[in-house]
DNA sequence: ATCATATACTTTGAATTTCAAAGTACTTTA
DNA sequence: TAAAGTACTTTGAAATTCAAAGTATATGAT
C-alpha cells in the first residue's frame, strides 16, 4: 500500500519554517525584522527555525552592518527552492487525493 | 504588519496529522490499520497523533470488535471538517502570496 | 553627559512533542 | 499447545519548540 505522506520534507513540516520559505521564494532577501513582524514570532523561535533551514542548506545567510547596526539577510538556496516547490506539491497532492 | 502564519492550525501543522485528516475527509471512516498503512508509520507514533487530534475533538473514536477482533474506527467530527478546512485554506493563502 | 529605552540579534535550558520499543491481550496457524 | 500474528496501548528517551534572559550597540530624554 502506498505511503501518503512520504513526499513532505520533515524540514519544511512546520508553519513557523513554513512560512519563512513561503517569504524567501517570492523575496530575493529579507532580514531578520522583517521575518519576525510578517510570522509574528519571538526572536528566539526565529532564531531557532533559521538556523534548522540552515543546516539543511535550504538558506543563506550572510550578516552584515548597515550603518553601524548589524543586520543578517536570509535567502533562499538554489536547493531550497527545489525541494521546496517538492515539498509544496507534495502537500497539494495529499490534500486533494 | 500582518502574520501570514496565524491561521494556521497547530494541531494540523504537522506531516502526520494532516494525512489522518486529509484521509478521514473523503472517507467516512478509517480504522488503525488502514490509517497506519496508508501513513508508514509505527503504531505507537500513529496512536499518540490520533490521540492529539481526538483530545482536540477533531476526529472520534469508536471502538468495537469485528467477530472476535478488536477494531478502531477513527472519523472526522463537524468541528473537525470546518477546522481542516480553514487550515488548508490558510495553507493555499500563504503558498500563493 | 548619563540614564533609560530601543534595536538586533544570540544563548540557554525548560517545556512540550515526537517517536519507537516494549508490553498487553487476545487470535490464528501449525 | 506452541509459535507467530493482530490490534492496539504504555512508556519514556530523544528531539524539537519556544521564550526568557543575555550581549552589544544605538537613540532619545533629562
Amino acid at each position: 500500500m502506498k505511503n501518503i505522506i512520504i513526499n513532505i520534507n520533515k524540514v519544511f513540516d512546520h508553519r513557523i519554517r513554513l512560512g519563512i520559505m513561503s517569504i524567501l521564494v517570492v523575496n530575493e532577501y529579507a532580514d531578520f525584522k522583517t521575518l519576525k513582524e510578517l510570522l509574528g514570532v519571538t526572536d528566539g523561535n526565529l532564531a531557532s527555525h533559521t538556523k534548522a533551514l540552515e543546516k539543511a542548506t535550504y538558506i543563506k545567510v550572510e550578516k552584515s552592518f548597515i550603518g553601524r547596526k548589524p543586520n543578517t539577510k536570509y535567502s533562499a538556496t538554489k536547493i531550497g527552492r527545489i525541494d521546496f516547490k517538492k515539498h509544496v506539491e507534495a502537500i497539494e497532492k495529499l490534500l486533494k487525493q
